[in-house]
RNA sequence: UGGGGCGUCGUCUAACGGUAGGACACCUGGUUUUGGUCCAGGUAGUUGGGGUUCGAUUCCCUACGCCCCAGCCA
């Protein structure tokens, strides 16, 4: 076995020399922090990954920890959405799940005991008198005057907060630091704020709820949590979250901060995928063109390909853009090993064979993977009737389309060699079918004589068949940053989703399970609809199509046409 | 403009101060009963300018460019 040598990135590094300084005792404990108010997407999967994946290589652990500081965004229903997301994508946070609403109680001790420490104060001023007060990036902010209030006074005001005695809006609680320090966030930032709402968990137990500066790190630090990481727009937040656990002198875990994950011909931001959902641009956040993981899964992608990917893309600190084409990448490379293949026309032609017996059914072997010699084989009926693809035949064939056209032999995968010799249309000239003929000692798909066929294509008996709708997803957008335009409305693909209600694919498929992986010969990987597709009505999705190196010669003898004249 | 980050093939991502490597994409060729897979090969990069050094992607200076911050969001 060659020594592979294996490639850390910068938080590795960080870790490895932490182990080897015992900053935290050789141990490594990670979090992953989502606020439910949103479904997970792609982006998030990149962090899961990151902390699951760290914690599982340096022998730690990862907890799952919902940051539920804001009832009016969060929901129970995210949290339940994330859950399964996280476990779908193979990660186990054990009993390890909690919630920052779990430290609310002990939060608020800490918050008293920085005032008694006249390290915080609780301020009357209006939030556009807060944020009048701050100055800006160039000018400092000037002193609240409610800032030097006794402590006494503080913490009467602090807990009548607490006990709803003042509406929305009045006060704050805001850490005492320095309103001219050049970094916006230690201006004096407000730890807590008096909320009306219905929490999730917590019901109305509470009327203030603590800010993600002062929560994180008392969150991390309450978990053991030693590496706590987090995205890059972070970074100025982190003399915060150093500031608060150095004042209150408690464990103090280190935050490192990364650079998310962009996908071009998509957008990541929660804000705009749920525009997308509320416009009706999409069908919900499952839909199978979302980057959400609930998207993803029900279009058809495997675990293991996310977290290929995930892998792929690697941590670094550089704002990054990544090809859609490394993503559908990894899951052919993970399909390709997994899934069975099976024929299916989306687009069907129909055939005659005119020298096949009528009522004959010819039972034929087919490999189901030939990367898997353990899937093993099957029977495909073959028929004097068969549905082709309809672009799998040209009347006037391009140089190099070695598919069926007039005159012309072509392999019918598995079966025969078949002749066309006949071009049937309609009135208006569409062409309705084909005759053809076959070479009964052709087979399972090979001629006795050694002569060669260019073109093998799939096919699908007319009669023993199942019919099936199939839908055909391309990217959402036709920007390749659409996050970079005016209004993402204009920059959508009208095409993102092509219908195909008439299908035929393989009896084989009667079988057919959600969650399964199948590849359509020749044309890509599908799987069924998890929401849509029903016993009755099936219902398969393209998750993605398989590499074309014709569509790159076709397009360009398509070009040249027009070009050359 | 104050503060915080970041600049390596088209895209991601590596390289104790010592041959700039890998993956995807792209291009050749080979195998092939999927125009798939697989195999072999190729094109392509250190933001600019100084300095230190035998030697700089790496260290120093400087210029330029990009991202983030003025929520009682996270």
């Amino acid at each position: 076995m060659e020594a592979e040598k294996q490639v850390k990135n910068f938080i590795q590094k960080i870790i490895d020399e932490d182990n080897l300084s015992g900053k935290f005792d050789q141990k490594v404990h990670t979090r992953f922090p989502p606020e439910p108010n949103g479904y997970l997407h792609i982006g998030h999967a990149k962090s899961i990954c990151l902390n699951f994946g760290l914690a599982s290589q340096y022998n730690g652990l990862c907890n799952l920890r919902f940051d539920d500081t804001n009832p009016i965004k969060e929901e129970d229903e995210y949290v339940k959405a994330i859950m399964e997301d996280v476990s779908w994508l193979g990660f186990d946070w054990e009993d390890r799940l909690y919630y920052a609403s779990d430290y609310f109680d002990q939060m608020y001790d800490f918050a008293v005991s920085l005032i008694k420490e006249e390290k915080a104060y609780v301020c009357d001023l209006s939030g556009d008198e807060v944020r009048a007060s701050r100055g800006n990036l160039k000018e400092p902010g000037t002193d609240s005057p409610f800032r030097d209030r006794n402590v006494e006074e503080n913490l009467r005001l602090f807990s009548e907060m607490k006990e709803g005695k003042y509406p929305d809006g009045s006060h704050t609680l805001r850490a005492k630091i320095d309103m001219s320090h050049p970094n916006l966030n230690m201006r004096d930032p407000v730890m807590y704020r008096i909320l009306t709402a219905n929490h999730h968990r917590t019901g109305d137990k509470w009327c203030i709820y603590p800010m993600y500066d002062w929560a994180h790190g008392l969150e991390d630090s309450l978990e053991g949590i030693t590496h706590s990481i987090c995205t890059l727009e972070f970074e100025d937040h982190r003399p915060l979250y150093d500031w608060y656990l150095n004042q209150l002198d408690t464990y103090h875990p280190q935050q490192i901060e990364f650079a998310r994950l962009n996908l071009n011909f998509t957008i990541m931001s929660k804000r705009w995928l749920k525009q997308l959902v509320d416009n009706g641009h999409v069908s919900g956040w499952d839909d199978p063109r979302m980057p959400t993981i609930s998207g993803l899964r029900r279009r058809g992608y495997s675990p293991e390909s996310i977290r290929n990917f995930a892998e792929k893309v690697g941590v670094a600190k550089r704002d990054n853009v990544v090809e859609m084409n490394l993503l559908e990448y990894s899951l052919r490379e993970d399909l390709n090993k997994k899934a069975n293949r099976v024929m299916g026309v989306i687009d069907p032609l129909k055939v005659v064979i005119t020298n096949f017996p009528e009522n004959e059914i010819d039972y034929l072997d087919a490999i189901n993977n030939p990367e898997d010699e353990s899937a093993g084989k099957r029977k495909v009926a073959f028929t004097k009737e068969i549905y082709i693809e309809r672009n799998d035949f040209m009347e006037e064939p391009f140089r190099k389309y070695f598919r069926l056209a007039p005159g012309r032999e072509v392999r019918l995968r598995y079966a025969y060699y078949i002749t066309c010799v006949d071009v049937i249309k309609n009135d208006k000239g569409d062409i309705v079918e084909l005759h053809c003929t076959y070479d009964p000692v052709t087979r399972g798909g090979s001629s006795p004589d050694g002569r060669k066929v260019k073109g093998t294509i799939h096919w699908v008996s007319s009669t023993e068949n199942i019919q099936a709708e199939v839908r055909l997803y391309d990217r959402l957008f036709l920007e390749p940053n659409p996050s970079k335009t005016d209004k993402i409305d204009n920059a959508l693909n009208p095409d993102s989703l092509v219908i195909h209600k008439t299908c035929y694919i393989e009896s084989e498929m009667k079988n057919a399970t959600v969650g399964t992986f199948y590849q359509f010969e020749r044309l890509g990987y599908f799987s069924l609809d998890n929401i849509d597709s029903s016993p009755t009505h099936l219902v398969f999705n393209r998750s993605v199509p398989l590499r074309d190196s014709w569509k790159k010669i076709e397009k360009g003898f398509q070009s040249s046409k027009i070009g050359g004249g």
